[in-house]
DNA sequence: CCGCAACTTGCGCGCCACGCACCTGATGCG
DNA sequence: CGCATCAGGTGCGTGGCGCGCAAGTTGCGG
């Protein structure tokens, strides 16, 4: 039947998740930065339809539900590099990559700005980026053929990969930024690997 | 008087702040990595000799407490590398700052092995070495005399040497290192400068 | 020697994580 | 097609915790 990639029992637990994490979001940007305590389990229970017992089914900790977007884009970082074709530069496949996965779809400014800017959910939204470095690491070794374990090179260069992607994020946010966060993320990538053509 | 670069007054502060801290990380290692939850504040704050209400008037909540040494010791990361000599290389002043900074004293491998092995405590040391790459990109951009708001060079490359010496540290605490972390951590360091040399 | 300001402490409130038990609806099998 | 099974949602109860408030205490400067 109706098995599309995914029982549809699944499906409702993704729907469910993700329902609950959009509910936090948009409460939280509502009372602003400062007034993250006012967003009561409650309320995003509420608003997402669910009873407050089954939000912490799923997450433990409000700033976790906000952040949950990011943390499910990080997961996917590794498979994004993998994605890549084989024979691409190893700095070009990670820098498309990493513009590919963080620019679809666009990001939400104002969400993000709210993020940032306020510093319970800035400590949840740098462990979500930086789920990213694991995956990364390894698809990275996987590229390069060196042995993750003995070789430090691919876990430095996915943590730098991640810094980059952070510090992209940051300055695209800030007050004078009239470029696409793709270009902002291509400027930082680019100074991860120094013997990165210009274009 | 006795101006010891500090007032009576904030001596005795910090010595709480070390007192309390020190008892989080002692009972925390006592619990193991899955028994965080067993900690109970007011296990610390009695360990500590203070009341549980004083506790958190310095933390507000167990992670912090536990990870305040690594937070402190990433406050000072700029200042860290401002006391280098100017004329050395920018990427040996940075290596020679961040060994100096990481392996003074040599870091307490039970602590931090537990701390690295508990989700929640590996978050909040996340926050706290992200914590340097602020001051970090500042006396980087101060030493390579480029403007921190424009140029992202100096952000991106503070972000990475701020990954680079979390990679040490999990390489270290790894099972087989017999290596001393001052080594580990020039070698991640140096991938993140290419044209550094050898030695 | 005195008053101020900083720090600690006890009290109390509201919130929240989580274990337990029950219910509902999806699933898979004969 | 109907039944046994089970994953997931929900209500309830409990213990812990963050924090505001209002004293009490102690170092510091005049």
């Amino acid at each position: 039947m109706n098995d599309d990639a995914m029982n549809l029992r699944a499906r409702n637990k993704q729907a469910t998740r993700e329902a609950i994490s959009r509910a936090a979001l948009h409460l939280a940007i509502e009372q602003g930065p400062n007034g993250l305590a006012l967003v009561r389990v409650n309320d995003i229970a509420t608003a997402a339809g669910v009873s407050p017992r089954t939000y912490n089914n799923y997450f433990s900790s409000r700033e976790e539900a906000i952040c949950a977007f990011q943390a499910d884009q990080s997961r996917r970082a590794g498979q994004a590099l993998c994605s890549r074709p084989a024979d691409e530069p190893l700095s070009e496949a990670v820098i498309e990559a990493m513009v590919e996965l963080y620019t679809n779809p666009e990001p939400d400014k104002t969400g993000l700005r709210m993020i940032m800017s306020t510093p319970e959910l800035e400590g949840e939204a740098l462990k979500a980026f930086t789920m990213a470095e694991g995956p990364l690491a390894e698809a990275i070794a996987a590229r390069t053929g060196t042995d993750l374990r003995h070789d430090p090179h691919s876990a430095v260069m996915a943590a730098a990969v991640a810094g980059a992607v952070r510090v992209a994020g940051r300055y695209w946010l800030g007050p004078g930024s009239t470029e696409s966060f793709a270009t902002v993320l291509r400027r930082t990538l680019s100074c991860v690997f120094p013997s990165a053509p210009p274009d």
